[in-house]
DNA sequence: CTGAAAGCGCTTACAG
DNA sequence: CTGAAAGCGCTTACAG
């Protein structure tokens, strides 16, 4: 059945569309419609389940009230939470979000940003992959808000949202230090993104300063898509070569990979042996013992990524270049 | 700054749009168009980064490559990684994916079902919530597929992709009652879905097929949108006031409160107290001891709603109304 | 081999 | 108080 459009509203009230239209706007009063007319159009949108064609308004305004999302992979339960609240309060403010997940591929990334570009999105919020500077200049000449948030492509001037991962994995550190712990060995994923590289300077850095020696063979980079298992063993192989008294994992997702490899060669995590996780998750908390935690403001990022787009969105405001820098919370258990 | 259109392509290359347009959608051969023509044109839109605009060709042919997605909660990692595998399937055949959540809250089902309407998608895939059955009636007229997953509203010839709750549950309780169990707790939410309610039927035949009583103080149903402490503190009370050597799960998130809550009141899980998750997570894992759990089989899922999507949308085949049930597997650990 | 024109369903400046 | 008309950027039947 073909939809019902503007033209058949107006038929049937015996009004011009652009009597509809003022009415489907709001606009009745502002146009001095009579209010028998509003009336009587208004049942009959009512009646007729009538409503308007998105598509065909968004060609004539020129904007579309969605704002396109890019996420590195929305199963992570970080951007899966980011994602749940910066559409819940999206949503309140008439946006809706169309995602996507790069898996920090940059030809998927460059190919997203196409896409949502050609769709007519109002609004970019990217977490972005290295290489696609370029696109984004491009990207920034249509004159709509752009936001990174997670990760940062520092010589571009974008308003950027995200965690002080550098302090964070530094006080991770420094709370093995302060327990006495001297062999403390990094395990991390070998991308070369801002918020991975952070975590790692954090932990030099803690290192450093403490006049700790720096112990290149006590920090393990595992290739991005690698099979969890294979992690698994080279973390493994990490804890029985070397002498370890203490772990940083810098995702979530290793530190699961870490918790078997410990589990599976039979060490156990107590005070001789500490462990922090990046990004806190239930299983750390339920761990026996529970796992130590660095937790990101996933509530305040989310907050500001929607604030900082809609203030854009809405004012008009001249392109800002905000960098807002959260702080972390450790979370010792 | 403008967007470059088709007719600022046309106007470059001195030819019409209509050749542009011809050109842009690989129809140069078929309406041939002479080589040197389509190669000035190529190289021009190439050089300008000119693409066609999505909502403009969306309006003039009717669709918009744009499958929206309703879910419960992305967050839930159940729908975030079924949201993952979609999407990428998707985006293989060149569409992309819109998502909302709906809290299962009937009101803003309806609101994002015609939102997602008046956006032109192609198609729809939902966890539906109770009380949309009228909105899908109305949106059948559209002739665009719809489908259902997770969930189903039986009273609609909707095509189904699901699992099979009653009999994962069902084999999950008789495990319980193999190793000798008699008292066997079902820790369940108060909606009146059909995955939900068809977990506790499974519950209920096994007790039934086993000879056992049935007893209601061992059936727990926590309010949906309750504090998950609030919870934790009535399977303490439910655990601490009945004699329990098993108990069932009928959620992850349920699970996880119910560790806590075993945790809490230092009872031990070993043979002489059991514990199923319903659905599986690293969590239930890494656990000490490791949680048995029902595993649905999410990539089948995915695949299984991907497929009867694409399927339709492109061979316009009439609305079929498969329903495909998938068996769950149970993990013992 | 190529183009002029209609039309998708809206919004809005302009006219009366 | 209300309407006719232009135009957003495309696709496509039709004409030559």
């Amino acid at each position: 059945m073909k939809r019902l459009s503007i033209k058949d509203i107006a038929k049937q009230a015996n009004v011009s569309i652009t009597t509809v239209s003022f009415i489907l706007n709001g606009k009745a009063k502002e146009k001095a419609i009579s209010t028998a007319v509003t009336d009587t159009v208004e049942k009959i949108i009512k009646e007729s389940g009538y409503r308007p064609n998105e598509v065909a308004r968004s060609l004539r305004t020129g904007n579309t009230k969605i704002i396109g999302l890019i996420v590195e992979d929305i199963s992570n339960p970080f951007f899966a939470s980011i994602a749940r609240l910066i559409e819940g309060k999206a949503y309140k403010k008439g946006y809706k979000i169309i995602y996507a997940s790069t898996d920090n591929d940059t030809k998927k990334a460059k190919d997203l940003i196409g896409m949502f570009r050609s769709r007519n999105v109002d609004a970019y919020i990217i977490s972005p992959t290295p290489g696609i500077a370029e696109d984004v200049t491009r990207l920034l000449k249509d004159n709509k808000p752009i936001l990174f948030f997670d990760r940062n492509l520092p010589d571009l001037n974008i308003p950027f949202v995200g965690t002080n991962h550098i302090k964070a994995s530094y006080q991770a550190v420094e709370s093995f230090i302060k327990r006495g712990k001297k062999n403390i060995a990094f395990v991390t994923i070998d991308l070369e993104v801002q918020q991975i590289t952070e975590r790692f300077d954090g932990y030099k850095k803690a290192i450093e300063d403490d006049n700790l020696t720096y112990q290149e063979h006590l920090v393990l980079k595992v290739p991005f898509n690698q099979q969890a298992d294979e992690t698994v063993s080279q973390i493994k192989k990490l804890l029985k070569k070397n002498k370890v008294d203490a772990i940083l994992f810098s995702t979530n997702y290793l530190a699961i990979s870490g918790l078997i490899a410990i589990k599976e060669i039979n060490k156990v995590i107590n005070e001789d042996f500490l462990v922090i996780a990046y990004d806190d998750r239930d299983v750390f908390k339920l761990h026996t013992p529970p796992i130590s935690a660095i937790e990101q403001p996933l509530e305040a990022i989310a907050e500001n990524i929607i604030n900082l787009i809609l203030s854009e969105l809405t004012s008009k405001s001249e392109a800002n270049n905000n960098q807002i820098i959260l702080p972390a919370k450790l979370i010792l258990r």
